[in-house]
DNA sequence: ATAATATATGCGAATATGCGCATATAAAGC
DNA sequence: GCTTTATATGCGCATATTCGCATATATTAT
């Protein structure tokens, strides 16, 4: 029961149903969510940790950037049904498909980020 | 994606989860999920409430009752999974057990309990 | 009518949450 | 070493949430 509570606890804030909803389309890091969501990096950068927590993001590190991805096989395993009724619910959301037009024009910065996947 | 946030928030916190276990099992009254959950009467009221604006319990109002229970149908139009993960969480934990356990002692208080269905 | 009862609610206090600002941390380049 | 850059975090403030107390509301019984 508290790992539902902290789960639903992190699903019922808009800006991070829309972190989540980039992350479900492919691997991002800080930056990139902060372009496409027009948000501040403190922002970002604390929900995605309390998505992180919450056991929805897993991270990885890679020199400057902290790159986080939807543990799909854990989640599936933890939270079958929970996953679904986000993919859901995002499916039909105008803000949601913005968002993710967004990230496909936002840039991964720093200078190491040529030909780092 | 504004449904999904007031559905999530609303399942994001203890006492309402374990009010939904117990309207889950059957209709219930303000009075018995106070003696089943063992919280006051305003705890009760308040939390039914909330459940019930977010979508999840429907009201009747039968005499000086107030009698809540799940729009099972209109959940599943919905949220076709949400519902599924609560039940999920609720099927194997030990207090929502307890807690439906004490539901049945529970007793509909009120002189025109005898009789009312 | 009055009394009794079940539920709802205004108010206030305690606590939790979200986020901006400034700063810390850490990795890469010079 | 120092600088730059991406990210994390301590602090403080504004807002939101939860809940108890007291009281209001509504229904039934007498």
């Amino acid at each position: 029961m508290q790992d539902l509570i902290k789960a639903t606890k992190a699903l019922s804030d808009e800006t991070r149903l829309r972190l989540l909803n980039l992350v479900l389309t492919r691997e991002c890091c800080v930056c990139e969510v902060m372009q496409a969501l027009n948000i501040s990096q403190t922002r970002a950068s604390r929900n995605l940790k309390a998505l992180h927590e919450a056991g929805f993001l897993k991270l990885r590190k890679n020199g400057l950037w902290s790159l986080y991805s939807v543990d799909e096989a854990d989640m599936q395993a933890r939270y079958p049904h929970l996953l679904r009724a986000v993919k859901r619910a995002l499916q039909n959301n105008a803000t949601a498909a913005e968002d993710r037009a967004r990230l496909k024009k936002a840039e991964r910065l720093g200078p190491g980020c040529v030909g780092q996947p």
